[in-house]
Order: C-alpha cells, then structure tokens, then sequence
DNA sequence: CGGATTTGACCCGCGC
DNA sequence: GCGCGGGTCAAATCCG
C-alpha cells in the first residue's frame, strides 16, 4: 500500500514535538495548564474544603475544561476545514494549468512512460506521486510489458530548501551514498544519484534535481523498496513517542521526510500532503493526516501563515497574469 | 586509513 | 547505423 509512503512523510510534519515549543498560543495553552495547575492546587487544598465545595469545585472546573475543549475541537475543525477549502482550490488551479508547461524538445519518452504523462508536471505537483505501477497507464502496459515487471516503485518527493543551500541533500531518514551527477539537458541544475548504503542488499535508489520551476524546491525521484527499515527508526533512542508509523509497512518506500536540515515550514507540509491528495482513498488515513495538520496549526499559529503563502505564492505563480 | 564524494569515461536505449 | 542523452562505473580526491 502506498499510502504508507506518505503518511510516513506527514508523520515527520512534527520533528520538533519533542523540543520546547515556543508555542505562540498563549491563549489556549496557557488557560488550559491554568486549568490544570488550579485543578490540581484545589485537589491539593482539597482537604481544608468541605465536600461539597470540592465537588462543586471539581465541577466546574469539569465544566470550564469542557467548554476549553469543545472550543479547541471547533477551532480544529475550522481549521481542518479552511485547509481543505485552501487544498481543494490548489488542486482545481493545478488540473486547470495546461500542458504547456512541458518541454516541447524532449527526445525520450522512457521516463514519460515510466512515471507518467504529465512527467514534468509532476514537478509542479510538489510532492509524492506515487508508483508508477499504480499510475501507468494501459497504454504502457501494453508498450512496455517488460519494464512493467522490471521497473521498481517510483515515488517522487518534493522538498522544499534554502535557495542557496547547493547540496542536493535530502534528509529521509535512510542512507544514501552518492554514485553519479549528471547535468540533463532539461534542467540546468545537477542531477544526484545516490543508493541506499545502509543495507548492502538494498535495491533502492534515489535521484535528486532541483526543480527547473523553483531552485528552493527539489525533486528526490525514489525507485525501488527499502528491504530494511529506516535506520532513524531502528536506533531504539530515536524519539518514539511521535513516531507512530513505525509499523506501517516498514517494507515500503516509506519517505521519511526528516526536515532536520531545513526547517519544518509550513510550506513543506503544505506540498506534501495537497499533492498526495489523489491518494486519499482512506478515510482514516485522510483523517488521520487532517489531525496531523491540525497538530502542527494548533502548535504552531505561523503555520497558518506560511501555508497561505505557499499556497498563494503556487497560485500565482501558476496562473501569472490574469 | 577507511568511507564518502567527485567527476570523467563508458554503456545502453531510443529516435531519426 | 549513428548520434544523443540519461544512467552507471570507477579512479581520484576529500574528509573525519
């Protein structure tokens, strides 16, 4: 299932759950300790109260705490639902961009064939486009039988990096050793090949170009499938507590987008999850991505920001004059 | 000193 | 068959 790959990578949206968080919400968090702190200070106290005034107490602190909490579950709500307002109006933008965008002098077709049609669309995608196997077409199938059976997943990735940050580094959480760059005739911009090196056997390999579109963000192009688990989730030190992909098909090609390097903005989050949106079939996994998303807004406010930015910044970038 | 990276050469598939 | 271009190899170099 190829979900994993992606739910993986919104898994690592938090890599800083375990950090102190400035938390720029003073509003909730701090009332909602508040309650806490004063609910236990009047369990403390609770001996030089009578009964009844504790139970009175401790029921209306009931009552403040769920009100607190209805009102977070409305604002996670409201915010679930403007991301998806924001993420709908993305993807009609993008059906919408035409296929001009492709590269009139490209010769070769075995990369358009393997991934899909669109190839260089997907580069405008921003994020993970999953297999080719799944998103091949009949008419490749019946070209190409045998690259069907040869040809491993392919998964694409777009991350988002500091411009200047030459280095076509991409932190997933495996081990890559770099074996070759090459300059394309499409993309003036190297591109890297790196295989996994932390299992000798490990098939998997990886291609990295910046995006032609925008030099901040790069294209990591997966082929093949882990036959290990990543190495960041079998240091048994490694954070647990916000990891809890670890069981999920660990055999797959799982993206782990670690965002150690660069720092876990918005828009990073926006890319990954509005372009893995064809994959959506599961209810659970989409809902369990919204309460990610809702996660990291309710950590952190700028969120909110940097997503419309990011999301307007593609818009109108996508559709320049109008 | 060993592992990782760099980089030019080579291989191979595809289009003409 | 030839040329082009992407992908890979492997010797040289770098770095901790």
């Amino acid at each position: 299932m190829d979900t994993s790959s992606w739910v993986d990578t919104s898994l690592d949206l938090n890599p800083s759950s375990d950090r102190p968080l400035p938390l720029d919400t003073p509003k909730k968090e701090p009332s909602e300790n508040g309650n806490l702190i004063v609910f236990g200070k009047k369990l403390l106290f609770g001996k030089k109260l009578s009964m009844k005034e504790e139970s009175g107490a401790l029921v209306e602190e009931l009552n403040r705490v769920n009100e607190e909490n209805k009102k977070l579950t409305e604002m996670l709500a409201a915010m679930s639902e403007s991301y998806n307002a924001l993420q709908s109006q993305l993807m009609n933008l993008m059906s919408k961009i035409p296929e001009k965008e492709l590269s009139p002098s490209k010769k070769r077709k075995s990369e358009s064939s393997n991934n899909n049609h669109n190839n260089n669309n997907d580069n405008y995608n921003f994020g993970i486009t999953g297999n080719s196997e799944s998103s091949s077409t009949d008419e490749d199938s019946c070209k190409k039988p045998k690259e069907e059976i040869v040809k491993a997943k392919v998964s694409r990735v777009c991350v988002r990096t500091e411009a200047s940050d030459t280095s076509l580094v991409v932190k997933d959480g495996y081990q890559w050793r770099k074996y070759g760059q090459k300059v394309t005739r499409d993309n003036p911009s190297p591109r890297a090949y790196f295989k996994c090196s932390f299992a000798p056997t490990c098939p998997v390999k990886k291609k990295v170009q910046r995006s032609i579109d925008d030099q901040s963000v790069v294209i990591a192009t997966y082929e093949g499938e882990h036959n290990h688990l990543p190495p960041s989730q079998m240091e048994p030190t490694s954070g647990s507590s916000h990891r809890g992909s670890a069981s999920l098909n660990p055999s797959g090609p799982t993206m782990t987008l670690d965002f150690g390097k660069t720092k876990p903005s918005g828009s990073d989050v926006a890319r990954i999850c509005s372009s893995s949106q064809p994959k959506m079939d599961s209810p659970q996994v989409r809902q369990y991505l919204v309460e990610q998303m809702a996660t990291s807004l309710t950590k952190d406010p700028k969120f909110t920001a940097a997503l419309a930015a990011a999301i307007s910044g593609r818009m109108f970038q996508q559709s320049p004059v109008e």
